[in-house]
DNA sequence: CACCATGCCCAAAGCGCTTTGGACTTGAGT
DNA sequence: ACTCAAGTCCAAAGCGCTTTGGGCATGGTG
């Protein structure tokens, strides 16, 4: 079933057919009834290329995936992100189009989706703390919006980020004021912004109150839960061990957990841990009345929203200024963390 | 830059710069060359929209996910399986669209995708032990390929699925082979086809040997971290307890364990732990050479990997008749399983 | 009564590509 | 020298929609 033939059932031309479907002014009450009465009857809904052939506008925003060669991982946070923002999209009439590509031909994708016209804007994931594809995107004129930030250029580009900075003070004072001072940071990797950023937020908390941060008690690593047990494990057996953890996901905290239990210790009694929770679907911490981790808590899913929301009403405003959001972690607290022990 | 204007500039119809682009005999080399040149020199990509609209192919993938209104899950597998199904689609020209929708609304989201025209065909995600979407799929008259099966209807559609009661019958096997008898089963979702054949596997293997499944041994649920712990919790107080845990993912193998050493036990030798591992990449089990858990292993990215490429298969050559592909898990030897402790 | 604004509808062009159905040239075959 | 097939290329139609630029009543206004 096409507008033609439609058209043509009712003894209208295609033109005011169409219009009628698209709520234009320039036809009447009865036959706008009419046409949406024959439309839903005859199941019909307009062709999606030619539609978008004929306005110029895709109806798609890209998502491009790059996947290294070297280390297989998938994004554990990339699930709860698409489906934060597919929400968004289907609501606002909008296809989702995932490119999986490898990492050294990300920036060839972009320019490939550009000129075949596919999207009409990117969200731009895990953006690194030197990242090229601001640069890029901004001469390829593609509206785009990043999940995340680059330090150092913040002003020229639309974002919506957690204050990882904020996050991370908070949670390194929560331990300080609860007297820990051998802190260690179990970090995501380090050429992320995010990471760097909570980095930066540990340390200056605990600058703050006169502690200078020691190296043998930062670690850096993809977030899984080896990396949490083979961290905590290492620096348990440090002459001069921390009594608290930092760690940046629930999967690392996980595998903290782990280790200081191995080593006979009972978490939230002997060790704290605090963690950042991105509120993953599939790896809750605890239930919502009762958190297994004390923990910084923003959901991911939320940021999907946000950073969809942000870009469909640039791209329909035709407004190219640069738009920011800045979500705040709320500190939840668990059974993970407790006083420093008195030795 | 488009058709028409790079065929003024070459001094050829845009009949013939089509023709040349796309590989067709009727254009001789030399000038095939001359136009690959100055395509490539003037960076052109042939509308995406324009194509499709000409050529009837939208060139695209779907994958329709649904969103409990009620539980908030993501499934974990899905990221890993997008990655695969993806690789494939880059490779082949396609792209991947992904439809985000509240699960009640599932069904009509597949009816628009069709007459909207906007992918070629669909990737049918988890299927359930009564599944009505291959019914749908078949009356909408699209092109589909299921990820696991459903059973009862297994040959009038396309599917690639592991083969679960395989799987689950060695594994049960394995640890009867230990002196295992008490053997727990920490299963997913009941209404989840893979669950109800994972079931039926290990069911098969106890009765084989004469022992009659006890319900008491059997659980079922999303495979969190939470429920393999709460569950393993839950048997260990029995007063016939298990002295071996089957387990359908790694993360409920973690939950597990945790419960386990929480009981004063330690797995591998007091009890046993095998898991299903599909094998994520953000939730590794161990190394490759060393693995945490014995486990039965099948990749979720390989699946996605071929069920892309059976899809694409099927569309391009028109053959409409179902193909089946049955992956087979392999058994990996960890540390987590032992001989039953005598008592 | 003439005039013009308004309301309602339509014909046709155009979006950028592919593809059908020739047209023209060339060179081999008779 | 004539025919014909092969080799190259092109004009134009068509994919299914939107949108521009009218056309034709109708009814209110001077």
């Amino acid at each position: 079933m096409n507008l033609k033939t439609l058209a043509q059932e009712l003894g209208l031309s295609p033109t005011t057919v169409s219009r009628a479907l698209n709520g234009y002014p320039e036809v009447s009450e009865a036959t706008r009834m009419r046409v949406m009465k024959a439309a839903e009857a005859a199941n019909y809904r307009p062709n999606t290329q030619a539609k978008r052939l004929a306005t110029g506008r895709a109806m798609a925003i890209g998502h491009i995936i790059p996947i290294s060669t070297r280390h297989e991982i998938v994004n554990p946070v990339f699930a709860d992100f698409i489906a934060g923002a597919g929400e968004v999209y289907a609501r606002r009439g909008y296809d989702m189009v995932i490119t999986i590509v490898p990492d050294d031909q990300e920036a060839r994708a972009y320019a490939e989706l550009r000129s075949k016209g596919n999207v009409d804007g990117v969200l731009v994931h895990a953006p690194k703390v030197e990242d090229h594809r601001i640069a890029m995107l901004d001469h390829l004129g593609m509206p785009f919006v990043l999940h995340g930030r680059v330090s150092g250029i913040e002003s020229s580009y639309s974002w919506v980020d957690v204050n990882n900075v904020r996050a991370f003070t908070r949670a390194t004072d929560f331990l300080l004021d609860l007297g820990h001072r051998r802190i260690a940071l179990i970090n995501g990797i380090g050429n992320m912004d995010f990471a760097r950023r909570r980095r930066r937020g540990y340390e200056q908390a605990l600058m703050a109150r006169g502690i200078s941060p020691d190296p043998a008690l930062i670690t850096e690593g993809e977030m899984t839960e080896a990396q949490g047990h083979d961290a905590a494990r290492a620096m348990l057996q440090l002459s001069n061990p921390p009594t608290a953890f930092l760690t940046a996901s629930l999967l690392s905290a996980m595998g903290a957990r782990r280790g200081i239990e191995e080593a006979g210790l009972k978490m939230g009694r002997d060790i704290s841990i605090l963690t950042h929770d991105d509120e993953l679907g599939y790896l809750r911490n605890g239930t919502a009345e009762e958190p297994i981790f004390t923990a910084t808590r923003s959901s991911v899913r939320e940021a999907g929203r946000r950073c969809a929301a942000l870009l469909i009403d640039q791209i329909e405003s035709g407004d190219r200024s640069p738009r920011h959001e800045l979500m705040e972690a709320v500190l939840v607290l668990g059974q993970s963390t407790g006083p420093a022990p008195t030795r």
